[in-house]
DNA sequence: GCGACAG
DNA sequence: ATCTTGTCGC
């Protein structure tokens, strides 16, 4: 079966991803209005042999925390860039399943379609939990992109294989840019637009910041 | 062969 | 990811 977590082998979770990357909605526009938004993280204990997941859920509109989730485990996987969903997902699954409630969208570290075979960890948890999801990653994974402007806003096309796979967002003036892709049920513009949304004061989505937050604090508990 | 390489 | 708090600067 496809959604075998984990695989036993690289091969194997590169035939997974293969296999899974057909059931992608790109075709959004996705939720313009979503009551909800959820954020995803983790954190790893520093020898990295165990790690905490944690989802929390936001008012889309006010950011105010409604619920909180949380889970411990052990990384499924190798650290291998391209196969970095496989490491977290079975911990964040588990801590997602907790949820005492279904968000209207998913926004998650990492990338979507900015991934070397179009099949990011944002696809990967769209595509397994049918709900729309997009990335957003602090850093580059793939493709190439002009330098944005100076402005909270401004934006360039990351590009990769002649291919636009996500945007380099501008989310605080004159602070590095954070990278927007598409992971499932929702197109870009939406993804940029509701990542401005969600930076009133920092550069990365408060859903982020409430994520990371909590898996820290769910790690030191234990 | 030499870099690059989400978290 | 993690090692790491207060501090310099706009």
């Amino acid at each position: 079966m496809a959604s075998l977590i984990p695989p036993a082998t690289e091969a194997e979770a590169r035939a997974i991803q293969q296999a899974l990357r057909t059931q992608v909605d790109t075709t959004g526009p996705g939720p313009q209005r979503p009551a909800t938004v959820a954020g995803l993280d983790v954190a790893y204990a520093k020898d990295e042999r165990t790690l905490a997941a944690a989802v929390v859920l936001l008012d889309f509109a006010t950011h105010e925390v409604l619920a909180e989730s949380t889970a411990t485990g052990v990384p499924a996987f190798d650290y291998i860039p391209g196969l970095f969903a496989f490491r977290e997902l079975p911990t964040l699954l588990t801590a997602l399943s907790r949820l005492p409630a279904t968000p209207d969208l998913l926004v998650v570290d990492g990338h979507g379609l900015a991934h070397p075979h179009r099949f990011g960890l944002a696809c990967h948890l769209g595509v397994l939990t049918g709900l729309p999801v997009f990335g957003v990653g602090k850093t580059r994974l793939i493709g190439t992109a002009a330098e944005p402007g100076p402005d909270r806003g401004a934006h360039s096309d990351l590009v990769d294989e002649g291919e636009l796979v996500g945007r380099v967002l501008r989310t605080r003036p004159g602070v590095k840019p954070v990278y927007v892709s598409v992971g499932h049920r929702i197109d870009l513009d939406t993804a940029c637009a509701h990542t401005l949304a969600l930076t009133p004061s920092y550069r990365l989505p408060e859903t982020t910041r409430a994520a990371d937050q909590a898996c820290r604090r769910a790690l030191a508990a234990g």
